[in-house]
DNA sequence: GAGATATGTCAATATAACTGACCCAAAAAA
DNA sequence: TTTTTTGGGTCAGTTATATTGACATATCTC
């Protein structure tokens, strides 16, 4: 086990200079998209993550994000005087704020995605269904859940 | 092909969003380090990268990161200061500055890689080697060379 | 010698984050 | 019911990292 390749030092660092440049390029396609409607990258990861967690809260999506409230802050703001997200009151507990999009967020996120999505299902494409599989796993491991 | 599940939107959003995940969970695990040398993230990755190929010039390492010469030399010019790389004039084409790191430069290295290989390495550990070659395949194929 | 290339630098600006100090309203606990 | 905790918002200042644009210098190529 121990003296398999990919465990050796320099594989490992070879993966965390790929991690690196994956992120990179995923998050750097739709960049001219955000440009039109004058968002960055930051507003691009809470859109994401309100599209794919509808109706979730300002906690959860700082739990998501991993930055502080004053700097979500900003990014929400932002993105709720553009109309392309709203808040409601949480009905159980009505110290949430629920956050959803409205129809421009919609469009905006579709558009973003169409961008982000080609290097993937290129990528995916192009592999067969059991690389795909396991790298899902490896990854989900790599991020510990 | 075309229903795979991995091929559907949700399916490849997922992705995108542990992709990016992976990237900031893999750049957090040095930054206590980083901090202790008066470094960021900048920092970490212009040392990994001359770690990776020493003796590159300022303009490879340009192409791998992907900024401006001006944001580099900011980096550059904190490493040298604080006595981490240093840089050889060409022999061939005494234009050219080949980066080299020295000693501080090497410990440092060796002391964020430490941090940052336990995720990767525990990651690797619990999974087949199948699954690890597959992971960097389709890694490789999302960066697109 | 002319032009291209590699590097460095000055200055201003943008983006996205941070810390720290507060505030309010609503929920939960005492 | 009073007190404490929680969820959220905000003001102000700062830091980290990137950008654009202009220009300077040395060296290589033709």
């Amino acid at each position: 086990m121990r003296d398999l390749l990919y465990l050796k030092d320099d594989q490992i660092k070879d993966f965390i200079e790929q991690i690196f440049y994956a992120y990179r390029e995923t998050y750097s396609d739709p960049k001219k998209i955000l440009k039109k409607y004058s968002f960055g990258t930051a507003h691009h990861r809470a859109i994401h993550l309100i599209e794919r967690h509808e109706g979730l809260t300002v906690s959860d999506l700082l739990n998501k994000l991993k930055i502080t409230k004053q700097s979500l802050n900003r990014v929400l703001r932002d993105l709720i005087n553009n109309k392309a997200i709203l808040l409601k009151k949480g009905e159980i507990d009505s110290r949430h704020r629920l956050i959803f999009l409205n129809e421009k967020g919609k469009k905006l996120s579709e558009e973003i995605f169409l961008e982000q999505k080609k290097r993937i299902y290129n990528a995916f494409k192009n592999s067969d269904s059991d690389s795909v599989i396991k790298f899902k796993n490896v990854l989900k491991k790599i991020i510990n859940e």
